[in-house]
DNA sequence: AATATTAGCAACCGCACTGTC
DNA sequence: CGACAGTGCGGTTGCTAATAT
């Protein structure tokens, strides 16, 4: 399905990624973070561009990211999504975790788009049941969200996993499983405007000097809930097992 | 069975934005 | 303030698998 791998007249190899080079830019990235895309395919032993790494890595070798089986939920929240805010791909993927930017814009294009302009013709011979609330009209950025939020609910409560669904739209605008007000929080926000674009990489020191236990608990990161015992486990078998079966990226 | 067409998706490309000097 | 580098985003391409003829 990817392109034919094949190099430039720099030596620069494009098309697919190999076994190897998704290794070795894991154990890479995973050792030492991302500080800077266009240096380290050198140092990560990669004949690649930084850019092309950095889509690699964004798209398909970032933890917890998902490929695949889209959920209704997720392809519901997409059309809702779309409807909101157009092509805005990487805004749309901050409200799907796991999902890229990549991924969503071409379940849009081969799945959702048909389906949406039924959506639509469908809708313009219907009468709007679920009326908006009716927000501030001094402040059109806070309606965005709160008609999308409002949107977001109505269609997870009337999805038929409704009971988990309601509870993840509570979560997502609330930061808790209470579900009981409205209130958009500080945590979706930020989480929103910096889940991808803050720089990946397993702060160790941050979190071995964390007094909180669930370091990567969603009100910091939005992560699934895990305490610290779980991610040291999971950094140092990751690592370990990068280091033994990939071996040293600098030494290769 | 062979060929043509379509669907799905990974990856590339070009542009825009931001920060630094 | 302009030039440059680094990064991110959205559109597009091209390869492969599945399906139709």
């Amino acid at each position: 399905m990817a392109k034919a791998p094949r190099f430039n007249k720099n030596g620069v190899k494009k098309g697919a990624w190999s076994e190897d080079e998704d290794n070795k830019l894991r154990a890479y990235i995973q050792r030492y973070g991302h500080w800077n895309w266009r240096l380290l395919p050198q140092f990560a032993g990669l004949s690649r561009s930084g850019k092309s790494c950095r889509l690699r890595w964004m798209n398909y070798l970032r933890p917890n990211i998902k490929h695949g089986n889209f959920t209704k939920e997720e392809e519901d929240i997409i059309v809702e999504l779309h409807n909101k805010l157009g092509n805005k791909w990487s805004e749309m993927a901050a409200y799907l975790p796991g999902r890229s930017d990549n991924e969503i814009k071409n379940r849009w294009h081969t799945h959702l788009k048909k389906r949406s302009q039924i959506g639509q013709t469908m809708l313009q011979s219907e009468h709007v049941g679920n009326q908006k609330p009716n927000h501030d009209i001094e402040n059109p950025v806070e309606n965005s969200e709160l008609e999308l939020q409002h949107d977001l609910e109505i269609l997870l409560t009337e999805s038929p996993l409704s009971s988990s669904s309601s509870s993840l739209s509570s979560y997502l605008f609330n930061g808790s499983d209470s579900g009981a007000t409205t209130q958009v929080t500080p945590q979706l926000v930020d989480y929103k405007r910096n889940f991808w674009t803050e720089p990946f990489s397993w702060d160790i020191d941050s979190i071995l000097s964390s007094s909180d236990d669930n370091f990567f608990s969603p009100s910091n990161l939005f992560y699934p809930v895990c305490s610290q015992d779980m991610i040291m486990d999971e950094f140092l078998s990751s690592s370990l097992d990068s280091y033994l079966e990939y071996n040293d990226p600098f030494i290769n």
